[in-house]
DNA sequence: CAGGATCCCAAATGATACTG
DNA sequence: CAGTATCATTTGGGATCCTG
Protein backbone atom coordinates (compact mmCIF):
# COMPACT_ATOMS: atom_id res chain seq x y z
CA UNK A 1 0.00 0.00 0.00
CA UNK A 2 0.75 3.27 -1.12
CA UNK A 3 2.02 5.99 1.61
CA UNK A 4 -0.28 9.18 1.64
CA UNK A 5 1.53 12.34 1.39
CA UNK A 6 2.94 14.12 4.35
CA UNK A 7 1.00 16.95 5.91
CA UNK A 8 4.26 19.41 4.77
CA UNK A 9 3.50 17.78 1.00
CA UNK A 10 -0.33 18.17 1.80
CA UNK A 11 0.17 21.97 2.32
CA UNK A 12 2.39 21.96 -0.67
CA UNK A 13 -0.21 20.93 -2.97
CA UNK A 14 -2.47 23.24 -1.50
CA UNK A 15 -0.58 26.02 -2.57
CA UNK A 16 -0.37 24.87 -5.75
CA UNK A 17 -3.62 24.02 -6.15
CA UNK A 18 -2.81 20.62 -7.08
CA UNK A 19 -5.13 18.54 -4.60
CA UNK A 20 -7.86 19.09 -6.44
CA UNK A 21 -6.64 16.24 -8.73
CA UNK A 22 -7.16 14.15 -6.69
CA UNK A 23 -10.75 14.06 -6.79
CA UNK A 24 -13.81 15.43 -6.25
CA UNK A 25 -13.66 16.39 -2.87
CA UNK A 26 -12.40 13.59 -1.03
CA UNK A 27 -13.59 14.55 2.28
CA UNK A 28 -17.05 14.47 1.33
CA UNK A 29 -18.20 10.79 1.74
CA UNK A 30 -16.68 10.32 5.20
CA UNK A 31 -18.76 13.63 6.24
CA UNK A 32 -21.93 12.49 4.52
CA UNK A 33 -21.56 9.43 7.19
CA UNK A 34 -20.98 11.33 10.69
CA UNK A 35 -23.83 13.51 9.35
CA UNK A 36 -26.54 13.13 12.03
CA UNK A 37 -27.39 14.55 14.83
CA UNK A 38 -25.64 12.47 17.21
CA UNK A 39 -23.13 10.12 15.37
CA UNK A 40 -19.81 11.86 16.38
CA UNK A 41 -21.06 11.97 20.08
CA UNK A 42 -21.99 7.81 19.58
CA UNK A 43 -18.22 7.72 17.93
CA UNK A 44 -16.47 9.73 20.91
CA UNK A 45 -18.36 7.81 23.39
CA UNK A 46 -16.63 4.90 21.69
CA UNK A 47 -13.52 6.34 21.73
CA UNK A 48 -13.51 6.27 25.64
CA UNK A 49 -14.29 2.96 26.11
CA UNK A 50 -13.51 -0.19 24.51
CA UNK A 51 -17.15 -1.74 24.63
CA UNK A 52 -20.02 0.15 25.42
CA UNK A 53 -23.77 -0.99 26.15
CA UNK A 54 -26.70 0.35 24.65
CA UNK A 55 -28.14 1.58 28.18
CA UNK A 56 -24.79 3.22 28.82
CA UNK A 57 -24.83 5.41 25.72
CA UNK A 58 -28.33 6.22 26.51
CA UNK A 59 -27.57 7.31 29.86
CA UNK A 60 -24.25 9.35 28.37
CA UNK A 61 -26.34 11.33 25.79
CA UNK A 62 -28.33 12.77 27.34
CA UNK A 63 -31.57 13.92 25.45
CA UNK A 64 -31.61 11.30 22.98
CA UNK A 65 -34.36 8.94 22.13
CA UNK A 66 -34.44 4.84 21.87
CA UNK A 67 -35.45 5.56 17.94
CA UNK A 68 -32.53 8.28 17.13
CA UNK A 69 -30.10 5.82 19.08
CA UNK A 70 -31.24 2.90 17.41
CA UNK A 71 -30.97 4.40 13.89
CA UNK A 72 -27.70 6.09 14.73
CA UNK A 73 -25.81 2.70 15.37
CA UNK A 74 -27.87 1.11 12.64
CA UNK A 75 -26.37 3.42 10.33
CA UNK A 76 -23.02 3.41 11.77
CA UNK A 77 -22.58 -0.64 11.75
CA UNK A 78 -23.76 -0.15 8.06
CA UNK A 79 -21.15 2.30 7.28
CA UNK A 80 -18.99 -0.38 9.12
CA UNK A 81 -17.45 2.05 11.99
CA UNK A 82 -18.69 -0.28 14.33
CA UNK A 83 -19.20 -3.79 15.52
CA UNK A 84 -22.28 -4.96 17.49
CA UNK A 85 -22.49 -7.79 19.09
CA UNK A 86 -25.81 -9.46 21.15
CA UNK A 87 -25.63 -11.24 24.52
CA UNK A 88 -28.33 -14.04 24.77
CA UNK A 89 -28.22 -14.41 28.57
CA UNK A 90 -30.55 -13.21 31.43
CA UNK A 91 -31.27 -10.57 31.21
CA UNK A 92 -30.11 -9.92 27.53
CA UNK A 93 -27.67 -6.84 26.57
CA UNK A 94 -25.75 -5.65 23.49
CA UNK A 95 -22.20 -4.29 23.23
CA UNK A 96 -20.96 -1.82 20.44
CA UNK A 97 -17.21 -1.74 19.89
CA UNK A 98 -15.34 -0.32 17.19
CA UNK A 99 -13.95 -1.52 13.82
CA UNK A 100 -10.92 -1.22 12.84
CA UNK A 101 -12.28 1.41 10.34
CA UNK A 102 -13.61 3.43 12.85
CA UNK A 103 -11.25 2.97 15.23
CA UNK A 104 -9.16 4.94 12.33
CA UNK A 105 -11.17 8.37 13.04
CA UNK A 106 -9.20 8.44 15.88
CA UNK A 107 -6.66 11.26 14.33
CA UNK A 108 -9.30 13.47 13.03
CA UNK A 109 -11.33 13.46 16.27
CA UNK A 110 -7.36 14.68 17.25
CA UNK A 111 -7.45 17.03 15.32
CA UNK A 112 -10.65 18.05 15.66
CA UNK A 113 -10.33 18.33 19.67
CA UNK A 114 -7.28 19.66 18.77
CA UNK A 115 -8.83 22.70 17.03
CA UNK A 116 -11.71 23.27 19.68
CA UNK A 117 -8.41 23.66 22.83
CA UNK A 118 -7.06 26.29 20.64
CA UNK A 119 -10.19 28.09 19.62
CA UNK A 120 -12.31 27.84 23.11
CA UNK A 121 -11.56 31.70 23.31
CA UNK A 122 -12.82 33.12 20.32
CA UNK B 1 -1.17 29.88 25.47
CA UNK B 2 -0.39 25.50 26.73
CA UNK B 3 0.21 23.12 24.57
CA UNK B 4 -2.35 20.88 23.14
CA UNK B 5 -1.85 17.18 24.31
CA UNK B 6 0.36 14.99 21.51
CA UNK B 7 -1.41 12.29 19.69
CA UNK B 8 0.41 9.30 21.56
CA UNK B 9 -0.77 11.26 24.65
CA UNK B 10 -4.33 11.72 23.28
CA UNK B 11 -4.48 7.69 22.41
CA UNK B 12 -2.88 6.94 25.97
CA UNK B 13 -5.96 9.45 27.52
CA UNK B 14 -8.22 7.25 25.24
CA UNK B 15 -7.27 4.16 26.42
CA UNK B 16 -7.62 5.16 29.99
CA UNK B 17 -11.09 6.71 29.30
CA UNK B 18 -8.95 10.16 30.28
CA UNK B 19 -10.33 12.24 27.98
CA UNK B 20 -13.91 12.72 29.18
CA UNK B 21 -12.93 14.91 31.32
CA UNK B 22 -11.58 17.23 28.71
CA UNK B 23 -15.78 18.44 28.22
CA UNK B 24 -18.41 17.13 27.45
CA UNK B 25 -16.99 16.06 23.91
CA UNK B 26 -15.31 18.94 22.65
CA UNK B 27 -15.73 17.65 19.20
CA UNK B 28 -19.29 18.44 18.73
CA UNK B 29 -19.42 22.56 18.23
CA UNK B 30 -16.96 22.63 15.73
CA UNK B 31 -19.02 19.21 13.84
CA UNK B 32 -22.02 21.37 14.67
CA UNK B 33 -21.03 24.48 12.90
CA UNK B 34 -19.89 22.62 9.85
CA UNK B 35 -23.67 20.57 9.11
CA UNK B 36 -25.22 21.61 6.89
CA UNK B 37 -25.08 19.45 2.70
CA UNK B 38 -22.75 22.23 1.40
CA UNK B 39 -19.90 23.54 3.95
CA UNK B 40 -17.49 21.12 3.99
CA UNK B 41 -17.66 20.98 0.09
CA UNK B 42 -17.01 25.02 0.17
CA UNK B 43 -14.26 24.80 2.71
CA UNK B 44 -12.23 21.93 0.44
CA UNK B 45 -13.10 24.71 -2.32
CA UNK B 46 -11.42 27.57 -0.26
CA UNK B 47 -8.41 25.33 0.58
CA UNK B 48 -7.54 25.18 -3.67
CA UNK B 49 -7.59 29.00 -4.05
CA UNK B 50 -6.47 31.85 -1.75
CA UNK B 51 -9.68 33.36 -3.04
CA UNK B 52 -12.34 32.43 -4.90
CA UNK B 53 -15.65 34.16 -6.43
CA UNK B 54 -19.02 33.40 -5.76
CA UNK B 55 -19.91 32.14 -9.36
CA UNK B 56 -16.41 30.16 -9.44
CA UNK B 57 -17.69 28.06 -6.35
CA UNK B 58 -21.22 27.70 -7.77
CA UNK B 59 -19.69 26.47 -10.94
CA UNK B 60 -17.37 23.74 -8.68
CA UNK B 61 -19.99 22.63 -7.08
CA UNK B 62 -22.43 21.00 -9.61
CA UNK B 63 -26.19 21.29 -7.90
CA UNK B 64 -25.71 23.96 -6.00
CA UNK B 65 -28.77 26.39 -5.67
CA UNK B 66 -27.98 30.07 -5.09
CA UNK B 67 -29.85 30.27 -1.83
CA UNK B 68 -28.28 26.96 -0.74
CA UNK B 69 -24.70 28.92 -1.14
CA UNK B 70 -25.47 31.96 0.32
CA UNK B 71 -26.86 30.50 3.32
CA UNK B 72 -24.15 28.26 3.64
CA UNK B 73 -21.22 31.08 2.61
CA UNK B 74 -23.59 33.37 5.64
CA UNK B 75 -23.13 30.82 8.04
CA UNK B 76 -19.76 30.58 7.53
CA UNK B 77 -18.91 33.48 7.81
CA UNK B 78 -21.05 34.42 10.66
CA UNK B 79 -18.62 31.22 12.75
CA UNK B 80 -15.77 33.22 11.20
CA UNK B 81 -14.13 30.65 8.96
CA UNK B 82 -14.20 32.58 6.02
CA UNK B 83 -14.09 36.08 4.85
CA UNK B 84 -15.98 38.19 2.77
CA UNK B 85 -14.67 41.09 0.43
CA UNK B 86 -17.13 43.40 -2.17
CA UNK B 87 -15.86 44.90 -5.04
CA UNK B 88 -17.98 47.80 -6.56
CA UNK B 89 -16.43 47.95 -9.82
CA UNK B 90 -18.37 47.17 -12.87
CA UNK B 91 -19.05 44.21 -13.02
CA UNK B 92 -19.25 44.19 -9.47
CA UNK B 93 -18.21 40.82 -7.79
CA UNK B 94 -16.87 39.19 -4.21
CA UNK B 95 -14.42 37.57 -3.40
CA UNK B 96 -14.40 34.51 -0.05
CA UNK B 97 -11.01 33.28 1.85
CA UNK B 98 -10.38 31.78 4.86
CA UNK B 99 -9.97 33.53 8.04
CA UNK B 100 -7.29 32.15 9.94
CA UNK B 101 -9.76 30.42 12.14
CA UNK B 102 -10.93 28.58 8.68
CA UNK B 103 -7.01 27.68 7.62
CA UNK B 104 -6.99 26.34 11.05
CA UNK B 105 -8.90 23.37 9.89
CA UNK B 106 -6.35 22.53 6.83
CA UNK B 107 -5.00 19.89 9.60
CA UNK B 108 -8.54 18.14 9.70
CA UNK B 109 -9.33 18.02 6.25
CA UNK B 110 -5.94 16.72 6.28
CA UNK B 111 -6.41 13.44 7.96
CA UNK B 112 -10.40 13.06 6.60
CA UNK B 113 -8.39 12.76 3.36
CA UNK B 114 -5.85 10.65 4.80
CA UNK B 115 -8.59 8.66 5.97
CA UNK B 116 -10.56 8.51 2.54
CA UNK B 117 -7.25 7.47 1.13
CA UNK B 118 -6.68 4.29 3.38
CA UNK B 119 -10.11 3.34 2.89
CA UNK B 120 -11.08 4.27 -0.37
CA UNK B 121 -11.49 0.07 -1.36
CA UNK B 122 -13.37 -0.84 1.48
C1' DC C 1 -32.58 -4.80 28.13
C1' DA C 2 -32.74 -3.24 23.79
C1' DG C 3 -35.14 -2.24 20.71
C1' DG C 4 -39.52 -1.89 16.87
C1' DA C 5 -43.73 0.60 15.10
C1' DT C 6 -46.25 4.80 14.33
C1' DC C 7 -47.30 9.26 13.77
C1' DC C 8 -46.06 14.19 13.76
C1' DC C 9 -43.56 18.35 13.30
C1' DA C 10 -39.84 21.70 12.37
C1' DA C 11 -36.07 22.58 9.90
C1' DA C 12 -33.29 21.93 6.03
C1' DT C 13 -33.25 21.85 1.22
C1' DG C 14 -34.74 23.08 -3.38
C1' DA C 15 -36.97 25.33 -7.81
C1' DT C 16 -38.19 29.41 -9.90
C1' DA C 17 -38.48 34.11 -10.82
C1' DC C 18 -36.75 38.56 -10.01
C1' DT C 19 -33.13 42.69 -8.78
C1' DG C 20 -29.35 46.39 -6.98
C1' DC D 1 -22.29 39.44 -10.77
C1' DA D 2 -24.10 38.17 -6.80
C1' DG D 3 -27.43 37.78 -4.79
C1' DT D 4 -33.28 38.18 -2.71
C1' DA D 5 -37.90 36.70 -2.32
C1' DT D 6 -41.30 33.28 -2.38
C1' DC D 7 -43.21 29.04 -2.20
C1' DA D 8 -42.97 23.91 -2.45
C1' DT D 9 -40.98 19.71 -0.79
C1' DT D 10 -38.09 16.52 1.44
C1' DT D 11 -35.83 14.82 5.46
C1' DG D 12 -34.27 14.45 10.02
C1' DG D 13 -35.62 14.41 14.51
C1' DG D 14 -38.68 13.30 18.24
C1' DA D 15 -42.84 11.63 21.33
C1' DT D 16 -45.34 7.86 22.58
C1' DC D 17 -46.58 3.30 23.00
C1' DC D 18 -45.54 -1.51 22.34
C1' DT D 19 -42.53 -6.19 22.36
C1' DG D 20 -39.02 -10.45 21.82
Amino acid sequence: MQEFMSYEEFLENVKEGIVTELGNCPTTPLLIMLQGKWKTQILYELCMHDSVRFGVLKKNLPGITNTMLTNALRELEADGFIHREQFNEIPPHVEYSFTQRGRDLLPIFYEIMKWGFKHEND
